[in-house]
RNA sequence: GCCGACUUAGCUCAGUUGGCAGAGCACCUGUCUUGUAAACAGGGGGUCGGAGGUUCGAAUCCUCUAGUCGGCACCA
């Protein structure tokens, strides 16, 4: 049972469990950055440095050279370095200091001066020393440097002081770190294994989509392949919705900019929208940013009635954002995307149970995709900044409320995260992490007062009066792009077969012998909707199933001499060596039944 | 947008100190006619992201610019 001695931000030492316990891997991550701080301090003259932080699963340090920052081809000599420091048995002392004595040793380097001033109390600051080099106490950290010997830097990569873009921006280096070297080795393949699940990669590979700069940043085209799975996706989420009362609309991608103007998006999204387009008499028209005002205009085009309620209005509406280049990424980041879009409209008293639908509604689909690995966030407004917000102390405050009502009579767990509500109103939005770790809103449902206000919705009521709908934006599978840019990092390019553009790959044995019994196959599992090829290309056998796995191809037929005797098909699954002998009509059934239930496991 | 790195054939990538632009895969043609992850031979394919500069000479060095990537900030 090993274990390794840990110092408490107070400086109390003691001794806990080495493996498997995260108290002690944290405590190992921020004792290598302390160790990396020290080894920039020792490789490079007069650098300042930022925080030395421990995360979930890395270490960083912050720094800022007044040459040229440190650059990748640098990272062997500080691991170099790491390693003397560990060589010559340094330990953590824990030390209490003058804040002005510490300001002293800092010298002119403003982000540690910071730093101390800010953890200072009764001007003394508490203080983890290593040699020459010093962090805040403030997480428990390893005491002994000769522990630290498996572990690998990564990468760097700029990042403002304080995470404010306002701020100056410092270097950051990002390294791993574990107690032993099966564990490190492990984590570098994990990230290797998550560099090949990127879309971006897969998506190439299988030749879904591209961006090519040429033609625009941030604006995909679609390959065939890729938009079969996306029409799959769209039929699909379009029938769940028609089964769920939505009403289905086609409105414009562009809209007069008077409506924008109303919205509110002029005034607090103006940034992410596309200029208007001058027409030159005087009309301005503007790409649309969201499908909201779109969908207004549909509810305002008849009265409505209290029966008409709740009213939804859908459509897989293209919108057009001008994200900023730095944020862009293949389709997880665009600027010209399709959202799941729907708006319901509701009397005050139904918001409640249409929450509870949509959200219902959302699961029920993301067991359709096996989706399982997402957290729920309820997105309040900024109460430092409502500036960015529309201005309705009391309307905010009944909407997030309502909000949480919602969820917790549902009995379901959330975080709370304030700054991340729309500016029109809160939502609670569907967190899922990319393949690099990175987290994404999926799915979103959000509520609002604003918008019915500001286009003076109303419906008449049964008392006969004219009374204010309040709308719940909500997408689903949010936008196509994004979606499928999870789903191919989750599935890594194999998708299921309902989903797979391509599902049956027929390779005949000899194309003279059997290839007409291969196309007579073909056109009976077209004839039941299986997207299906023969491969007759003049190639071996062996070339042709390569393909169709590296593919990913969920069933491969290879159809000779007694197959074509008996009615029968050789069937290989993706991923799997062995393969079976079913009669036709057998897989028929079988690859029908597998399309129904969404390939599901259970 | 910001910091850093990168950009060479359809794709993945070599290209030394500045000295005739390469490989594998893919594609085309031919031979072979095939039983579960790559047959053999030949061929075509490039303003080395773009613009300017240094130089006798630039894929290579410098400046600007666009894009991509890693992050940060922003966000579906």
């Amino acid at each position: 049972m090993a274990q390794v001695a840990v110092m408490a931000p107070d400086g109390q030492v003691e001794k806990i469990e080495r493996d498997g316990n995260p108290a002690a891997l944290a405590a190992l991550r921020q004792m290598a950055a302390l160790m990396l701080k020290a080894a920039l301090q020792h490789e490079f003259d007069g650098i300042r440095l930022g925080a030395a932080v421990a995360e979930d699963d890395q270490f960083y340090v912050d720094s800022d050279k007044d040459d040229q920052q440190v650059s990748a081809d640098q990272l062997d000599d500080l691991a170099a370095a790491m390693k003397q420091i560990a060589k010559d048995g340094l330990k953590v002392e824990f030390a209490e200091v003058d804040l002005d004595a510490a300001l002293a040793e800092a010298g002119d380097d403003q982000f540690t001066n910071e730093l101390l001033k800010e953890h200072a109390h009764d001007s003394k600051v508490a203080l983890y020393r290593l040699g020459d080099a010093a962090i805040v106490a403030e997480a428990p950290i390893l005491v002994y440097a000769n522990v630290v010997k498996h572990y690998q830097l990564l990468s760097v990569a700029g990042a403002y002081w304080k995470g404010m873009s306002s701020n100056p921006m410092l270097q950051r280096i990002y390294g791993t770190v574990f107690f032993n070297g099966d564990d490190l080795a492990a984590d570098l393949k994990a990230r290797q294994e998550a560099k090949e699940r990127d879309h971006r990669v897969i998506g190439n590979q299988l030749d879904l989509f591209f961006v090519d700069p040429k033609v625009g940043a941030g604006l995909p085209y679609w390959m065939p392949k890729g938009s079969t799975i996306r029409r799959t996706i769209e039929r699909y989420i379009i029938d769940r919705e028609v089964s769920d009362d939505y009403e289905h609309v086609y409105t414009p991608v562009l809209m007069n900019l008077d409506a924008y103007k109303t919205s509110g998006h002029w005034q607090h999204y103006r940034d992410d929208m596309f200029p208007p387009m001058d027409m030159g008499d005087g009309e301005m028209l503007e790409l649309r940013p969201m499908n909201c005002p779109s969908h207004i205009q549909v509810y305002k085009h008849h009265i409505r009635s209290y029966r008409d309620l709740p009213l939804r209005i859908a459509e897989l509406g293209m919108m057009h954002r001008y994200e900023k280049s730095g944020a862009l990424s293949g389709l997880q980041r665009v600027r010209e995307m399709t959202l799941n879009d729907g708006h319901t409209f509701v009397a005050l008293n139904q918001i409640q149970k249409e929450f509870a639908k949509i959200l219902k509604l959302i699961m029920s689909v993301y067991e359709d995709f096996d989706i399982t690995d997402y957290t729920f966030r309820l997105s309040y407004r900024d109460p430092k900044n409502t500036d960015k917000y529309y201005a309705n102390d009391e309307m905010w405050e009944q909407a997030q409320s309502m909000l949480k009502g919602a969820m917790d009579d549902l009995g379901l767990d959330y975080y709370e995260a304030e700054g991340e509500a729309a500016f029109y109103g809160p939502k609670l939005d569907i967190q899922t992490k990319t393949a690099l770790g990175n987290e994404e809103t999926m799915s979103t449902i959000q509520l609002d007062f604003m918008l019915p206000e500001r286009f003076d919705l109303h419906y008449v009521g049964e008392d006969g009066k004219q009374h204010r709908p309040v709308m719940i934006h909500r997408g689903v599978v949010g936008t196509m792009e994004r979606f499928i840019a999870y789903l191919t990092e989750i599935y890594k390019g194999a998708f299921p077969t309902w989903l797979a553009p391509q599902q049956v790959t027929i390779i005949p044995v000899s194309d003279d012998k059997h290839g007409a019994y291969a196309d007579q196959l073909a056109a009976q599992l077209k004839a039941a909707n299986v997207r299906v090829k023969v491969d007759h290309r003049n190639e071996k056998m062996g070339y042709k199933i390569r393909e169709a796995q590296t593919q990913k191809v969920p069933y491969t037929l290879v159809v000779g001499e007694d197959e074509q005797a008996n009615g029968s098909v050789s069937v290989r699954k993706y991923g799997e060596k062995d393969q079976t002998s079913l009669s036709k009509q057998e897989f028929l059934n079988e690859i029908l039944a597998d399309i129904a239930s969404y390939s599901r496991k259970n």
